[in-house]
RNA sequence: GCCCCGAUAGCUCAGCCGGAUAGAGCGAUCGCCUCCUAAGCGAUAGGUCGCAGGUUCGAAUCCUGCUCGGGGCACCA
């Protein structure tokens, strides 16, 4: 409708520069905005006052005379000029009833797009180190992540979700020998924690696999592992030394094979269970792309030697560094360190590279607020490799601060004392886990209140909306015990019955949902459905107090029927988009 | 010190590619179930859009500076 009334105005504006030989500007931007509250029409357009200074004229005398130019539209009912120089359109009862029947016709198609025109994209999110449970943190970047790639493949996008696991590099080895020394411990080897090894429950529980697995396949001496090493942070030493040392020493001891068995069992184990995790709260990956498999491949080797050879690479005090700042980062970047390993950036490098040569026509990067410091550098690289950084987006998302009423809960790591996303998803639900997550602006702080997100009162948006549609289900069971007939067909017939207020605007509320698809996809904002499916359900609870739907008039009744049952389809289309559920009864 | 994000009603937030009286929920006050689920609805009260400049016919929205809050600035991942 809006490319219609834009075509209107472009035809107006046509005929008003021959006849008058005005100067206008060679391309023109026509907005057109939906009318907010009474009076001003279904939509609006801000194109005369726009036009006024380069026509020369004054706004008002300019939309006069396009609104005279206007070709006649049977979409169009009238046009009129308002306030400082707008031009309000009023569409006919018939276009906006037609709503209707296009919802019934698309079912759970309707508000889908062919706005990314099939364009390939990759999202990746989440991306958390395999070294431990998603936490809360995470919960949404995967909440926030799912919604938006749902979103986008609902605006004709072909999408393409990924995982970045960080298989390699030096968190893994310190993963690996914290599940050996539990492993040891069990088997009566008494050897002191390290500072810095990672303490949760999952570790034991890997190791005691690994028992089972195993037996005494990986059997060494207390002393063995530690005689000689250097002091760890307890005896006054420094941790990441004494860890360091540590995972030499394992590694040495149990040999190339043995170790890499106990960091592959590791890695899978946490591996699986953030995929379970995920995969229970409704987010699916396409691929989980290990960054082992990329330095094995050589992969990152070969995109070193790529920034090499175009001269943007130099040694200092040992280590090999990026000179991102060629690029419009902050500061050059070590990409191999003194030792002569690659760094996680270096990884990353390759990384990016791979996925833009594996043909996506745009990449999306979630990342937590705190990763901020990526985008200079990830870009940086890209750009040394002459691609072109816009296909790149990234998008921060803020973090959750956990409530249980006005208490803040402390989100600590340390020592495993975290609240797991797994632990809220079975608190409060995944439904509830997963609204809440994604009803705010990503750049906004999330106050996340456990005690809210539990509530099941008009409090809480995700029952609010899911109540609506299971309110519709209710009135069509009731029909059905009542042994009423419902025909559709009649009731598309007889829409024109609906002369209500109420009718009138959730008419138009429904006729905003594709357009409301198509800005949370162009702008990345999964929220904006969350705002719009409240919206509707308030509009539909207003109007269910208002009225009876199951009234004597088969006429009225019939077209009641079509008009909640559009409601019904379109709070699933857009709950589901958001991976919430639409229970038929509460 | 530098970089990113935020600041709108008592609280939590929409609105922000400039536009016509700044919206919603909660909380407060007063109402509505012999009637399709009251997990609901109606009404009232409540705002210097952090502060100061600037751009503009027009600024909550764009620009600059400042204040306050969160995060980030490693040969860590």
């Amino acid at each position: 409708m809006k490319e219609e009334l834009a075509d209107l105005l472009r035809q107006a504006l046509q005929s008003l520069a021959d006849s008058e030989s005005l100067s206008l500007p060679e391309t023109v931007d026509i907005q057109l905005e939906r009318g907010r509250g009474s009076g001003h029409g279904d939509y609006a357009s801000n194109l005369a006052m726009r036009l006024a200074r380069p026509a020369g004229k004054p706004p008002r005398e300019l939309a006069t005379a396009l609104v005279e130019r206007l070709p006649v539209h049977p979409h169009v009912d009238r046009a009129e000029v308002a306030g400082p120089g707008f031009i309000n359109f009023f569409i006919t009862r018939d276009a906006a009833n037609a709503v209707i029947e296009r919802i019934h016709r698309e079912g759970n198609a309707f508000g889908r797009c062919q706005h990314g025109a099939g364009e390939r994209v990759i999202i990746e999110f989440v991306s958390a180190n395999p070294t431990g449970p998603l936490h809360v943190g995470h919960g949404r970047g995967a909440a926030f992540g799912g919604a938006l790639g749902n979103v986008l493949e609902a605006a004709g996008y072909d999408v393409h979700r990924e995982y970045y696991v960080n298989d390699a590099g030096r968190q893994i080895h310190i993963l690996a020998v914290s599940v050996l020394i539990r492993y040891l411990g069990h088997r009566g080897e008494a050897i002191e924690f390290p500072a810095n090894g990672y303490r949760g429950d999952y570790i034991h529980t890997i190791a005691r696999d690994l028992e089972a697995e195993a037996g005494e396949r990986y059997r060494i001496t207390a002393s063995e592992l530690t005689d000689g090493l250097p002091a760890d942070a307890h005896a006054g030493g420094d941790k990441e030394r004494y860890i360091d040392a540590l995972t030499d020493r394992a590694r040495t001891l149990l040999g190339a094979t043995r170790y890499r068995e106990i960091v592959d069992a590791s890695v899978e184990a946490i591996r699986h269970d953030i995929e379970e995790d995920l995969a229970a709260f409704g987010v699916r990956y396409d691929r989980w792309f290990s960054e082992r498999s990329l330095v094995e491949a050589g992969a990152v080797e070969r995109a070193l030697q790529r920034l090499e050879s175009g001269g943007t690479l130099y040694e200092k005090d040992g280590a090999q560094w990026f000179r991102s700042t060629d690029y419009g980062d902050d500061k050059d970047r070590v990409v191999r360190r003194a030792d002569g390993q690659t760094t996680y950036f270096a990884s990353d490098i390759a990384y990016h590279l791979d996925k833009f040569e594996r043909g996506f026509g745009r990449a999306v990067d979630v990342f937590g607020a705190d990763h901020h410091g990526y985008m200079a550098r990830v870009r940086a690289s890209l750009a040394a490799f002459d691609h072109d950084t816009d296909r790149l987006e990234f998008r921060l998302v803020q973090f959750a601060i956990l409530y249980r009423g006005h208490e803040r809960l402390s989100m600590s790591t340390r020592s495993g004392e975290f609240v797991t996303l797994r632990e809220l998803r079975e608190e409060v639900g995944n439904d509830a886990a997963r609204f809440f997550y994604v009803m705010r602006r990503p750049e906004q702080h999330l106050d996340f209140d456990l005690e809210l997100a539990k509530s099941q009162s008009s409090d809480n948006p995700v029952y609010y909306i899911q109540y609506a549609h299971a309110r519709v289900c209710s009135v069509l069971r009731q029909m059905a015990e009542r042994g009423i007939d419902h025909d559709l067909d009649t009731g598309l017939g007889a829409i024109d019955r609906l002369t209500e207020d109420h009718e009138q605007t959730l008419l138009q509320t429904l006729g905003r949902y594709p357009e409301v698809i198509e800005g949370a996809a162009i702008s990345h904002e999964p929220h904006q459905i969350a705002q719009y499916l409240r919206d509707l359900a308030g509009g539909f609870h207003t109007y269910y107090n208002a009225h009876t739907f199951l009234v004597d008039d088969a006429a009225l009744r019939d077209a009641r029927l079509a008009l909640v049952r559009a409601i019904r389809q379109v709070i699933r289309n857009g709950l589901d988009l958001l991976g919430v559920s639409a229970p038929e009864r509460m």
